[in-house]
DNA sequence: TCCAAGTACCTGCATATGCATCTATTGCCA
DNA sequence: TGGCAATAGATGCATATGCAGGTACTTGGA
């Protein structure tokens, strides 16, 4: 026997199910104008109100700048609007348009869509402890690189 | 309680749990010049001998074009070479070059260094758990959409 | 033989993601 | 109070990913 069979790499396994999926919930939703990621996105800040943009990045699991980015054509688009914080005029706070509101609850239904798609092919229940098992890796913490490490 | 309180879109969990252990990945592979996703490329690879794009993309669960793309930057360094395939002129051949293959060994220690990062915080076992599972969801099958359904 | 389908790849465009670097503000403290 | 470290974003560059549409080649008949 040869010695690496099947894949060992922890990042390649969840790369390729993150595109499978993707390519799932991305078609169905694309009737709703939204990727699944700008729909994570409109979502969290529908749950926080008025989020800065590191509140929003941390509780994305996404760098900064890849949210400054990705917030770009949702802003363009008058789905949301980021405004400079009186209290610390640093920061930014992210809220919903009218318009993105509509356009999140326009595509309740095929996200709704997909998740049962998804949870038909693969199991409701294996969906739930699956989330919970990515929720903890998402959280999971590695270890400071050497370059981080005090002199 | 509130309706939804934990995440319950399984694309967004995913997707988190991807960032957070590609980010550990990439910094720790990122002395080797190669990410995660091309260090995956060149893998299959060796292990297929010369695939097809088209082999390659379907093993990496990987749109043919997005593959296309990925292959361009390890193609000008020298990594891999591209050819026509003799047999059937529409074809390309994807092969390491020695480079490539000297590349992807230097590579072997940091990723081996990053996959034990990993299983160290979240187990062994749980992480050979995870990938079988991985696995089963990039080969599922959601149904046709209804555009390829017949007429 | 010749052409219509079908297959395999290529290009251009748009979003997704992160690093290095830069700018604007705030806070701390000598 | 003057100035510098720390914080929060913003920009530019490079790769990652997929769709729409175009090109090159093969193949199966008429």
């Amino acid at each position: 026997m040869v010695k690496t069979e099947p894949g060992r790499c922890n990042l390649t396994a969840l790369r390729k199910a993150t595109r499978r999926v993707s390519q799932l919930y991305d078609q169905v939703l694309a009737t709703s104008g939204l990727r699944g990621t700008q729909r994570a996105i409109l979502v969290h800040i529908r749950r926080s109100g008025a989020p800065t943009m590191g509140e929003l990045a941390a509780a994305l699991v996404l760098d900064r700048t890849a949210l400054n980015h990705n917030l770009k054509p949702l802003e363009r688009d008058g789905l949301l609007t980021i405004t400079v914080d009186k209290n610390d005029r640093r920061s930014r706070l992210v809220r919903l348009t009218k318009r993105g509101e509509a356009r999140l609850d326009e595509s309740q239904a095929a996200w709704r869509g997909a998740q049962e798609r998804f949870e038909t092919a693969f199991g409701a229940k294996q969906a739930a402890d699956l989330r919970q098992t990515l929720e903890r890796i998402a959280a999971l913490e590695f270890g400071e690189r050497a370059a981080d490490l005090p002199a």
